[in-house]
DNA sequence: TCGGTTGGTCGCGTATCGCGTACAATTGAT
DNA sequence: ATCAATTGTACGCGATACGCGACCAACCGA
């Protein structure tokens, strides 16, 4: 599984296998012998290898199907409409550490809305 | 790193080292050394260590600071601390689609600790 | 008090990791 | 076409360190 994906994303690359090895400071033979699969990367190269892939261990691994670590990690929450309906029982929003309850939210919702009601008249 | 990430989360489950060590299929002794630090697991025992934990292996090795596999690999049960500094940089809250602004937020925030406050004193 | 459990270390045997080396296949320049 | 350089692949060797059983001190419940 790491022996394939790690190939593939070298070809993405269009990198060497030296080039890869040298960017990792490992030998060129230590690196084929992972993509080969003759070897298994330590814990600290595997790291390392996923550093320079710009991509997650769990991928590498095969525990996870997405290669993109941004996607993966970051992008996730990009936008969050307060007022969809049960928002609350998919995502806890805290103030102070306190969980935020859905009469307060719903408090908020309709103060905002008063709020931009008023401004939108001047 | 992990020895730290590993104890924490076994600990959080109350499982003795005999237990999480059968439960992974391998010697009590060598869990106990993958907690002390005396000894680091294989990349098979890592994968299933992360299972067993239901976490990523991104987390174990300090990659991701984010323990829950759901969150990272889903888009389950996030939380959010509305108080944290440049929130909005990351994440961008909608009332009926438009964008809440910094001020609006912060006018919500003193809302809440000030309710909080009188509802703490009844 | 004492049998049992817990977290932790150590020595041993051996699996395997990383490197250098070697070599066929491929590429590129003349 | 020829030859040198580069690339991918495989192997042997030495050293690392992994996994296990054995062991130990501390702690607990009966």
């Amino acid at each position: 599984m790491i022996s394939k994906r790690l190939s593939e994303l070298r070809k993405r690359k269009k990198w060497s296998l030296q080039y890869t090895a040298d960017q990792l400071g490992i030998a060129k033979s230590t690196y084929a012998g992972y993509e080969s699969g003759y070897r298994q990367p330590s814990l600290e190269a595997i790291k390392e290898i996923a550093s320079l892939f710009e991509t997650s261990v769990d991928y590498l691994l095969g525990m996870v199907d997405n290669s993109s670590f941004e996607l993966e990690h970051k992008d996730k929450m990009k936008s969050l409409e307060l007022t969809e309906k049960d928002l609350l029982a998919k995502v806890r929003l805290t103030i102070d550490g306190k969980s935020l309850s859905q009469d307060e939210l719903n408090q908020f919702i309709a103060f905002i809305r008063v709020k931009r009601e008023v401004e939108a008249k001047r």
